[in-house]
DNA sequence: TCGGGTATGTCTACATTGTAGATATTAGGC
DNA sequence: GCCTAATATCTACAATGTAGACATACCCGA
């Protein structure tokens, strides 16, 4: 039941000899931490016990529990790649969307972070990780022709829309193993049928959600619309 | 400094006499709090001060913390009104929309709520108020004339949009009512140049964000978008 | 009027959390 | 080798959610 040793670093390049600690193992710990048992799990005294430290220790690489999170937060959207130099914008900011979706559902427990720790904190003072794929994503459309401020209504609409779908396919995607069947799992039956009855006829369809496709022509309806509307109002005012 | 006395219920008809506690009184006392001082101020203990009573005696009325913070998101989404007969769905559903955004700016401190409490409770299993809404635009969409699984698509694009919308805009929105100067109120004086130069050149359009156009806006391309894609292919099939 | 049962209120106690502060240990440069 | 600074570890404290025991208030039928 004891721990066996931490495991090779997982940096590139030179791996620290012994047991060093570092910033970025701290986080990868505590990535682990939050994908496997949640978000409720990751507690200083966790931590600490996972890398074979004293808790205490980990206020050198975070300076309370916020800034761990917001580490997390940092590491996860690292994982997240956008060529700025890509003229298909369209085509960029599709492959964006699927990759952040499928990110979502790699590190489900991290969307809650992803979607209300930017609530508590100014835009300025967000990690710079944080910030980098927005930053870039106003590349890529100013480059593309956009003016600045019309980049910045494309974005905002866009990932908008990529929050909103993610947090929407995750609520409806419960795991819930012990209960497979469809009804079951839901558990609509609990619902009184007076009130909710299409809710509760809808129960196939709510089974079988294809996250990607929705996510798809979603982004395909948001890109004609914003070229559509775009075009003539946006791009030359202001 | 002593609250004075509980002001008179705000239950319709039927005031309880004196002191009488009721779900109803505990759960507005805990919205109350949560607006005035955050979702972190609102523990057992301050609740039980809040309203002059044990902190254990709260347990009747909620099992346990999580259900408190269920029946606050279920009271806040009750002030959402939604009217199944409206033949007008678009219009009813872009109003829907402002009237969510405006309840969001009212409860900005709910919002984390709104968006992460059904990430971790099977939809079955919510509150009966968070899934009314759900069941009243699906039975205005469908009323409408559309099939019970095209108003399903509908519905997703629709919520997505506007809970990113909403997630979007407070992200913006952070009051830090000591700097004004839209330079230091969003902090982008501190981001590295080099790697930030569009959104630091972007500080004065995000200053003046305004959020109902851009909601407006967005609900338009939506529909539009919606109306076209789903005549053919969705409105027939299945 | 009264007795008893149920609902409600109150108190104590405990495990767990984040984190301040003091102390011990180690490493590096002259 | 020794002094300074970085790092590690320990102790301690206030706050949290909540279980469980106990006390009180209320109501309703006889």
């Amino acid at each position: 039941m004891t721990i066996p040793q931490q495991p090779a670093g997982d940096e590139a390049g030179r791996g620290p000899r012994k047991n060093r600690l570092s910033r970025e193992v701290v986080l990868a710990a505590a990535l682990k931490l939050v994908d496997e048992e949640g978000l409720e799990a990751l507690t200083m005294r966790r931590l600490g016990q996972a890398l074979h430290r004293d808790p205490m220790g980990l206020y050198r690489y975070a300076a309370n529990r916020a800034a761990l999170l917001d580490g997390v937060t940092e590491l996860v959207l690292d994982e997240l790649a956008i060529f700025g130099d890509d003229p298909d914008w369209q085509g960029q900011l599709r492959r964006i969307a699927h990759d952040l979706r499928l990110l979502a559902l790699r590190h489900p427990n991290v969307v809650p972070l992803l979607v209300t720790r930017p609530l508590s904190t100014p835009l300025g003072l967000r990690p710079l990780g944080t910030l980098r794929p927005l930053e870039q994503i106003l590349g890529l459309l100013i480059d593309a022709g956009f003016t600045a401020s019309a980049a910045l209504h494309v974005y905002r609409a866009y990932y908008g829309f990529l929050y909103g779908h993610i947090l929407n396919e995750l609520q409806e995607f419960i795991v819930d193993p012990d209960e497979n069947e469809a009804l079951l799992r839901l558990g609509l039956h609990r619902l009184p049928p007076k009130e909710f009855p299409r809710l509760r006829a809808l129960a196939p369809q709510l089974a079988d959600y294809d996250g990607a496709a929705e996510l798809d022509e979603g982004i395909t309806i948001l890109l004609s619309g914003l070229s559509a509307h775009l075009a003539a109002p946006l791009l030359t005012k202001d």
